[in-house]
DNA sequence: TATAAAATGCGATTAAGTCGCATTATTAAT
DNA sequence: ATTAATAATGCGACTTAATCGCATTTTATA
C-alpha cells in the first residue's frame, strides 16, 4: 500500500500549488493540459487527503473543494480554520482565522468545516 | 405567489419540529407515515427556508440537512451558530454556540455554514 | 529484467437534487 | 354552494458529483 510517483499525482499537486485556493475537481481538470480521467483525479485527491498533503472542503453548494493550503505553518492556519467562499469566482481560500469553540460536554468532536460565502476581494473590487 | 396550507407541509413541519434536531430530506420522507414523493419534500422544504421557517445545513457528506432551529429565540442561536453533525446516528444539531470571526478587509460575507462533526453526547454515552 | 502491486482508463452505477408538465387541491370571489 | 385562478403535487426524466469494478498499464524494487 504505498504510494507510487505519478506524472498524474505531480501534475494535480502543481495546479493547486498554483492556485493557492481550493478547488473543484472540475476546476482542476480544466486546469491540466494533459487528458487525465476524471475518476483518476478523485482517486488522487482522495489520496492526498488521506496522506495529509491536502484538504477537503465542502461547501454550501455540496461539493468537495481541495487546496493544498500553503499558509498552514502559519499558526492561524495550524489547527481548523474558515474558509471563503467566492459565490462569484467560485473559489475557496484558507482564512488565516481559527475556528474558536468549546465543545459541550460529552461530545467527541473529529472535524470542523467552516465556510464562510460571500464576495472575496478580488471580486468586490472589481464590480 | 402566496403559499397554502398542505398536508404536505403540515406533516414535514411536525416531523422536523418533534425532531428537534435537523434531518435529510431521506430522514424526513421515512418519518412521514403517508407516501409523499421525493421532488415534492424538497419543494416543501425549500419553500420553508425561503420563508424562513427552516434553516439549510449542508454537511460535510456535502448532504443538506433542514431544521426548524427549536432554539433560534435564544440569543446564543439567533445569529450563525455551529451545528454538531454526529457520524454515528446521522443527525445534526444547532449548538447553542454562535459563530464569531472578523471578516477580513474587503471581503463582502453572505452567509456562514460551520459544522462541527464527531460523535454526539447520546451516541458516546450508549456505546 | 522480471515481478508484484499500485495507478489508471473506461464504462457503468449510485445518489442527491432539480425540472417540466399534466393533474389535483386550496383559496377566495361570486 | 359553485366556480375560477393558481398553488401544490405526482410522476418520470434528467443533471451532476462522486464512486466502483475490472481489465490494462505503469512504477518501484528485487
Amino acid at each position: 500500500m504505498e504510494r507510487r510517483n505519478t506524472p498524474t499525482k505531480e501534475a494535480v499537486l502543481e495546479v493547486l500549488t498554483k492556485a493557492g485556493k481550493a478547488m473543484s475537481t472540475d476546476a482542476i481538470e480544466q486546469k491540466i493540459t494533459t487528458d487525465i480521467n476524471r475518476a483518476t483525479i478523485y482517486r488522487v485527491l482522495n489520496r492526498f487527503c488521506e496522506d495529509g498533503i491536502l484538504h477537503r472542503i465542502v461547501a454550501e453548494d455540496g461539493k468537495q473543494y481541495f487546496a493544498v493550503c500553503v499558509n498552514c505553518e502559519d499558526k492561524a492556519l495550524a489547527g481548523h480554520h474558515f474558509h471563503f467562499r467566492c459565490t462569484q469566482c467560485n473559489t475557496i481560500e484558507c482564512l488565516p482565522l481559527s475556528v474558536n469553540f468549546n465543545a459541550p460536554n460529552g461530545y467527541e468532536v473529529q472535524g470542523v468545516n467552516c465556510v464562510i460565502s460571500g464576495i472575496c476581494k478580488d471580486c468586490f473590487n472589481y464590480s
